[in-house]
DNA sequence: ATAATATATTCGAATATACTAATGTGTCAA
DNA sequence: TTGACACATTAGTATATTCGAATATATTAT
């Protein structure tokens, strides 16, 4: 009942040193506002005044939220004309939206 | 490029209620001391004692580590004699971590 | 009962976080 | 160049988090 680990038995000494990082990225998707404006530019960029209208909070709010998820690389940005359009910056966030996806979101279909 | 999703398109309305959780789960994980605890019990369960010698800080702060780990279900524990054991608490958490481990601690052997 | 050990809880200070409101910056159109 | 729009930044405040230190509780051995 305890799920097997793949092969590798864990590195302590390597976890430890990317603890900090992996738990900065945590800490940075760990609010219901930026995971839900994640969660939407899991599946395509989105402009900021949607990501704004979806959040229930003022612009200058969700602003901060967008860049704090820029300074720790969450996300990345493109502009066109007076728009700026988000989107998931790295193949690690969009690999754990998914997982988070999977285990949260996706109807147990499989499950004993 | 952008990483497909499975099937279905994410459910927003349903999104959002499980956000606050999930953003709370997260939360809870995203310390480094409480992330380094919980990898620790992803490989089996674990007397305090040992998760404060592996933490370098007092054993009161490991206490409340776990005491927040505990309120939010991540972990449980069990009890013989004087020690307590510690296990991670629910099968989601355990399927979490191990996807954090396959996207940044698997050494990418798969990867272009 | 008393002492020793393992773990939990409480307290206070330092730091971090998240919000609103106000203001600043860049882009487009007239 | 002026005004409007989209977005970012700053300032101030309220709340939350984290830590060490001290203290409390539970278990075992004597």
């Amino acid at each position: 009942m305890p799920r097997a680990r793949p092969s590798k038995p864990m590195n302590m000494e390597g976890m430890a040193a990317k603890a900090a990082e992996v738990a900065g990225l945590l800490g940075t998707m760990a609010s219901p506002v930026r995971l839900l404006i994640l969660c939407s530019l899991a599946e395509g960029e989105r402009p900021v005044h949607e990501l704004v209208a979806n959040s229930g909070i003022t612009q200058g709010a969700v602003s901060q939220h967008l860049a704090k998820m820029r300074n720790l690389k969450l996300v990345s940005t493109r502009r066109d004309g007076q728009t700026i359009y988000y989107s998931i910056a790295s193949k690690e966030v969009q690999q754990l939206l998914d997982s988070l996806y999977c285990i949260f979101c996706k109807e147990t279909e499989k499950q004993k």
